[in-house]
DNA sequence: TAGCATTAGACCGACCGTCGGTCTATAATT
DNA sequence: AATTATAGACCGACGGTCGGTCTAATGCTA
């Protein structure tokens, strides 16, 4: 899908690109998982238009065609992102027999599985995006993220206020509040990973487990659930996602 | 203190550079000053070396002779705004009559009268380190503020686990998520700022307020306390800092 | 309807300006 | 003499621009 490269009518090796014409969608679709795989592997300062239209074998002028500049390549990357880790959650927001506690456990169980299925790529990507140098990166989707799911948790929490499960003052403001509170997982999930390739898997397992529980505690006590009620961690996801086999 | 152009020996107005010898604490500081200057007016990205080193009047190689790189200068203006906004409330921190609920309202008391009293200079600050182009100068002073803070919010919260009025499992991480909450204001802030500015004050001090009082609560949940423990929000206080006068 | 002209816009790549950072020379200090 | 602090010319990388080319679809003519 990436890097073509023509030989010429004399078949001797040409460093010339050919002229290959596709529809706009599919170009800018490229476009975008180039960014997506080197972004996330090397991080975005890293990674320059020259490395992206090599990838995507096309020359700057398509790619300023396409895209008014870096900044906007990234913004819809992350826009794309959030996109679709919304559509992957969807059938638990569409699921009209949970009520709102058992939505916000399913929506967590869904994001757990998710990252256990892909693991060890999941895994070298928050070891990237994750790095202080990479803020800009973490910040664009996670901005892109919030934007999306914002909405989706406040009405989540509006049906457990009505149906006397949660007691949030502001459903909206709680939502909001609540997404922020998810970055603090952050700091954590980074070290554990570093920890972990350092090779003491047992400890950073230990320390990410507990981590995720009390995370789930503090969401309880903001939504007034019992200590407990909100399922961030479970059994053996650190495990999976930190001994991820990731070479 | 910045911007020092010298005339020669022989009187004749001299473009060049006097070179004038300071003892390093005052060169680095000054660097320090301008740079901070700068990068709360236009941002991080927006101010060049060249900008800096024009301000301080001196040279490319005196300023790669002190910093190594653009970054380690924002890293150590991340780290000597953290330091000093911690002795701003280190007599907070030393006074032995406070108890941990005490100490933390004290806290926020006390940043809340620190920027009343710099008022029209926070909110401008503000307005440009919360914006989304400038999350590498906030994310930066964020860490360094983090790093200071998090050890004496620790040692609070475990005080008020032995003195049983909070309940929080684990110390240091519920420290550390409360630290990550308060970035929850950034967003607000910023948004009400520009709302501010937008002419309308009314609302924007409204929905500041609003926040601030919730948040509050937030934290109260989080530490198991009765809604309304710890005091973030302050009469007047949102109007104060939003009807800054900035001119 | 075959053949030609026109046009939109996808695409190319040399080039440019900016900016962080380097290097050599030199002045002051010890 | 050696070391430290400075000056500022210079470098290379990188984001972005610009003039122009190529192609496929559309319109027009005979």
């Amino acid at each position: 899908m990436c890097l073509q490269r023509v030989s010429s009518a004399n078949g001797s090796e040409d460093q010339r690109l050919a002229r290959v014409i596709k529809s706009p969608e599919i170009r800018s679709a490229e476009l975008l998982d180039c960014a997506q795989r080197l972004f996330f592997e090397r991080g975005y300062n890293n990674t320059t238009v020259n490395d992206i239209i090599r990838e995507a074998g096309l020359s700057k002028g398509a790619f300023y065609h396409y895209f008014p500049s870096k900044e906007a390549l990234l913004e819809a990357l992350a826009a794309r992102v959030a996109r679709e880790s919304m559509e992957e959650l969807r059938p638990i927001l569409d699921d009209r027999s949970l009520d709102a506690v058992e939505r916000l456990n399913a929506l967590f169980a869904g994001s757990r599985r998710f990252k256990r299925e892909l693991a060890p790529q999941i895994r070298r990507t928050f070891d990237v995006v994750f790095r202080p140098e990479n803020v800009v990166l973490f910040h664009r989707i996670d901005r892109a993220v919030t934007e999306v799911a914002a909405p989706v948790i406040t009405e989540i929490i509006a049906e457990g206020n009505r149906a006397g499960r949660f007691d949030a003052p502001d459903p909206q403001a709680f939502a909001e509040m609540l997404l922020q509170f998810r970055l603090s997982l952050a700091t954590v999930m980074h070290r554990a990973i570093q920890q972990a390739e350092a090779g003491d898997i047992d400890e950073a397992v230990r320390v990410l487990d507990k981590r995720l529980r009390l995370y789930g505690i503090a969401v309880d006590r903001v939504l007034k659930l019992p200590d407990g009620t909100i399922k961030v961690a479970e059994p053996g996801f650190a495990r999976a996602l930190l001994a991820a086999d990731t070479s």
